[in-house]
DNA sequence: GCGGCTTCTTAGCGCAATCTCAGAGCCAAG
DNA sequence: CTTGGCTCTGAGATTGCGCTAAGAAGCCGC
């Protein structure tokens, strides 16, 4: 595995910040800072998939260090660390702009998992299209129809869909669609076929058909 | 009478909270909360028996109260009151992380019936996740198929189920598989196999094929 | 140290998915 | 109305992925 993700870590507890930085590095480029002020510079200056913040630290606080990376419009997700039982920490915590918390004292493979759902959840989102009634999901290569009922599309008509969701407005040529659906073909005649699964599948609501040109998403009537 | 369990009852209602309370003290040591904030505080102080959570509170819900109580890993049994015929708070609820539901109006003695029920079936058994209508208890590596069969799991099979969970959506391809379930393998037949042991103990019905990505949870129809 | 259980590898089979092709259907211009 | 090009659609041929069985290697407990 070559470039791992870039993590910042700022704890001020050496003894647990040696061992979770020993884990952490099997999955990570991990900075570790000891304090809020040194991890606040890093995070202004550097980029991280994901940071892991404890909330007590001495000087700046961790809650005061969340809000200021908010506040430079940092949008990477943020774990807090809290201590147990501290029930107003966390709630300030999340009001602060954390992603997710967790107690301590916490178990290794737990915070591994957080940190991958919290980086997923990031990555997943925003990969939802709606053309009229219908609902697209590329990552799933599912569509819902206007009832909720789930069609399973193949690879092919997946990336065909995605490209028409890409501007609805626009007519595409046969060839545009050649060229970024299938790899190398000379029959413009594969585009039909799989407009053809297409609307098979979406009982001819999806795909519209403009003569002599090409095709392009359906209008919502 | 001695030493009675400790119950935690979260309810704004102060005409049903009174009447209930008076009810369950003939069983149990019961705290009164009548926000979530306070009841959340509680839980994450004293350790209780069983708690019963509204599920409509002003401020803090009760589902983010039971959400925030699993993720300080207390594995309290709860049961949810939830307002009548509102089916998709009990799908939330459940998927909070409560035990059981029970819809308001409610029968007293229902109420403790179900009190003893999941005092007995379900104290202490760890994490729970939900995959339609099966449980997974990561923990006992157990799965329970909807009649609750009980059916064990191996140690790779649960660690590769837990992942799953970890993002019902999101599809996990072979190589993120392969990094964070099994140690170090190049031979991505690995997974299939696993797939596989899974399927066929839970009858087909967990694990979604996503032809040439990956694999992730099957989502109940 | 033997037997059972778990883990992981390998390989063949089946089938879904991909893509080609050809005939039927449709539209528009003359 | 007729004609020619454009589009639709079903029927194969082929490829490669995923499923599965079977067995080797490792790890316990008895």
């Amino acid at each position: 595995m070559g470039a791992m993700p870039a993590l910042l870590f700022i704890e001020d507890d050496l003894a647990i910040a040696e061992m979770t930085v020993e884990v952490l590095q099997e999955s990570y480029t991990v900075d570790h800072a000891a304090t809020g002020e040194d991890g606040l510079a890093l995070a202004l200056r550097k980029h991280y998939e994901v940071m892991v913040v404890d909330r007590r630290l001495p000087g700046l606080d961790g809650v005061a260090v969340i809000e200021a990376v908010r506040r430079a419009r940092i949008t990477t997700p943020i774990l807090m660390l809290t201590a147990l039982g501290t029930v107003d920490d966390r709630v300030t915590g999340l009001d602060g702009g954390a992603n997710d918390y967790l107690v301590k004292p916490f178990d290794f493979d737990e915070l591994l998992a957080r940190l991958r759902a919290l980086r997923r959840g990031f990555a997943a989102e925003g990969r939802r299209r709606y053309i009229g009634d219908w609902l697209f999901t590329p990552d799933t290569r599912t569509l819902y129809d206007p009832t909720g009922f789930r069609i399973t599309l193949t690879d092919t008509e997946s990336a065909l869909l995605d490209l028409l969701c890409e501007s609805p407005e626009h007519v595409f040529s046969r060839e545009e669609i050649l060229s970024t659906v299938f790899s190398r073909t000379d029959t413009p005649g594969a585009v039909d076929t799989y407009v053809h699964y297409l609307r098979r599948k979406s009982c001819h609501e999806i795909v519209e058909t403009v003569r002599a040109r090409g095709y392009r998403l359906g209008d919502p009537v």
